[in-house]
RNA sequence: GGUCCCGUAGCUCAGCAGGAUAGAGCAACAGAUUCCUAAUCUGUAGGUCACAGGUUCGAGUCCUGUCGGGAUCGCCA
């Protein structure tokens, strides 16, 4: 069964249609008058208006023909042709029992589902993650959540950066401090060491230094040139310096990611398409797309019909090597090739900073017939900004890690439930531990996707991690407080029963209910996970208000209280699920 | 300089193909606990939606311009 909303939208609809009138108009959406309405439609003005007739003549011959409708209790006609309209009582019962006994907790799959690669246009392997990708990886997986649960077939891809100059930084880099190693030895043919030469540490240490170096030194930046084309063109010491650094990385990304309840189905990475490069350079030149540039190959992606400026795309550099954008490109021919049935749809959960190579990649794909442009999006988001509105830096000036991130959200959120003292006693302290990982998660989590994706956002962690406000800590603090109760209702033999809506609370926290299934397809649709977020925080609002309105485990009337419990049972389906597609794990007590 | 994004309450932010009295959270103030987790709830106060024009019966929302902030603009990713 579908959403209130959906079900008078389809009313509404039908109505004007059998006014002559668009289906379109008929879209009914909650009211932003709970005095007058529980939901209204808006339509006759707007199609009375296109039509040339009187709105509020419209809007009367529209509440005439939806009147009859069972899960109206009344509509009518307000203002300059507004339609208000009340859900009955047993309307709402049906609602918040379908809620509760559904899996999907009320929600329908999307209409429009499709086979989609999610790319997380990965960590680079030469450094380790810091908080802007914190961003990628949460709203990513928030995303990649969503869009299964509503149906679509999702194939997630960390894709890592492991091919460009940054590893030229780091294979010439340790050869400075390292110049014995076998790797380096070009006569050398192997077999090389299992054991990788360098720790993450290392890792994150060498290439800053070379990065540094390579900035005001052309000869040292000419060095990791050279050592980048030798590695693409295969030197084997240098790609069994690859082969580690990755490995060493990975184990290390693992890590963060699993804090922050990410997986992937692919570990894929840059490095992966190699053998695919020379082919899609000689397939570029075939098709007349790619031209020599300065003995550079460039894809021209300009348009007569552009407003600014498209550089063109450099498909392999003056050099012989390859960046990203070639890359990005090979990628999506594996793709196409290597996934059966082919993907519908590539999506990119990448810096809105990037929006340009994007575009350039797209472009380039379609031009050479890969995949259309209009199934390759870029998903942006803004920067993770300090308290100076820049983005984030530690008190040194240097990026944060993430891993260093994670930390401090886990102790923060230790010292603040070790101040709230609300734990019981006898918990013991492997759970305590659990708990607080889990507050920390649904902190940074619920922050960062509580924000619109687009916009740049200001990282305040005593804030994020505050129970009070809408924050994580208090999703979490509403969710565990309904398990408590039913356990505790359980344990005196009071079990949940019919839901019956009586009270204006009541009414309330079914309506919000209600919205799950909007919310889900509206954040799919534009894929905006803070319109989920707002979903579940409203949600949780609405039985705050409903708890402290009314006794539930404790009323007095056995069917009251077996229905308000009944209820409190959907609400909890409801939250825990919202929740954990955002990647929100909620602990049984806190 | 070109292009794009942003400017809404003291602070951090929502605002859905233009629609009724612009909403949350924090902070402030006033209340609520012999009773289910008060890590909560209820209420009050707080806004010429940067500014100026335009389209419209109606504009925070669409168009134009101005000011302020940010991003980006060929061999880095």
């Amino acid at each position: 069964m579908t959403d209130l909303a959906a079900r008078l939208t389809y009313a509404c609809a039908d109505a004007f249609e059998s006014l002559g009138l668009e289906r379109k108009w008929g879209a009914v959406r909650r009211s932003d008058r709970p005095e007058l309405a529980d939901f209204q439609c808006n339509g006759a003005m707007g199609s009375a208006k296109q039509a040339g007739r009187n709105p509020r003549e419209v809007a009367a011959e529209l509440a005439e023909r939806i009147a009859g409708q069972e899960d109206i209790a009344s509509v009518e006609v307000a203002g300059p042709g507004f339609l208000n309209i009340r859900v009955s009582a047993q309307a709402l019962a049906v609602r918040a029992e379908a809620v509760r006994a559904e899996e999907m907790r009320g929600a329908a799959p999307a209409a429009d589902r499709e086979r989609i690669v999610l790319d997380f246009g990965g960590p680079n392997v030469a450094k380790p993650m810091h908080v802007g990708h914190l961003r990628s990886a949460v709203i990513g997986d928030t995303l990649q959540r969503i869009f299964r649960f509503l149906g679509d077939d999702v194939i997630s891809d960390v894709h890592l950066g492991d091919w460009g100059l940054q590893m030229g930084h780091l294979v010439s880099e340790l050869e400075d401090e390292q110049p014995g190693l076998v790797y380096f030895d070009a006569e050398y043919t192997g077999p090389y060491p299992d054991e990788p030469p360098v720790t993450i540490e290392d890792l994150g240490r060498l290439y800053p230094q070379a990065s540094a170096k390579a900035k005001s030194d052309e000869a040292r930046n000419a060095r990791s040139q050279k050592a980048v084309a030798e590695l693409q063109a295969g030197r084997p010491g240098y790609r069994a310096l690859l082969r580690h650094f990755i490995n060493v990385s990975v184990a290390a990304l693992k890590q963060d990611y699993a804090f922050l309840n990410v997986r992937f189905d692919l570990w894929k990475g840059e490095s992966d398409v190699d053998d695919l490069i020379p082919g899609l350079i000689e397939d570029f030149r075939k098709k007349g797309i790619a031209r020599e540039d300065d003995g550079a190959w460039v894809v021209d992606v300009s348009r007569e019909s552009d407003k600014k400026e498209f550089p063109p795309l450099i498909l392999m550099n003056s050099r012989g090597g390859t960046g990203y954008h070639t890359t990005d490109l090979a990628t999506v021919v594996d793709r196409m090739r290597s996934i059966t049935p082919a993907p519908e749809r590539m999506v990119y959960v990448v810096d809105a900073r990037q929006a340009l190579h994007f575009e350039q990649v797209f472009r380039a794909a379609d031009m050479a017939g890969l995949i259309g442009e209009d199934r390759l999006e870029h998903i942006g988001f803004g920067t993770v900004n300090g308290p100076d509105g820049k983005p984030f830096r530690t008190r040194e000036g240097g990026v944060l890690r993430l891993s260093d991130l994670n930390a401090m959200a886990l102790e923060e959120a230790g010292r603040k439930m070790a101040e709230a003292d609300k734990l019981p006693a006898d918990m013991p302290g492997r759970e305590r531990e659990q708990v607080a990982a889990q507050v920390a998660v649904a902190a940074l989590r619920f922050a960062d996707l509580q924000n619109t994706r687009t916009t740049n956002y200001v990282f305040d962690l005593d804030r994020f991690t505050s129970f009070e406000g809408k924050t994580g800590p208090y999703m979490l603090y509403a969710a565990v407080r309904i398990k408590s109760l039913l356990r505790r209702a359980g344990d005196e033999g009071h079990a949940p029963g019919d839901i019956r809506v009586e009270s204006e609370a009541e009414r309330e926290l079914v309506l919000a209910l209600d919205g799950f299934g909007g919310a889900l397809l509206a954040a799919r649709e534009k894929r905006m996970p803070h319109i989920l977020c707002e979903h579940v925080h409203g949600l949780a609002q609405a039985f705050s208000a409903f708890y402290g309105a009314h006794p539930i485990a404790a009323e007095k009337d056995p069917a009251r209280r077996a229905s308000r419990l009944g209820l409190s049972e959907a609400v909890l389906g409801q939250l825990e699920c919202g929740l954990n597609l955002l990647g929100i794990d909620v602990p049984e007590r806190m």
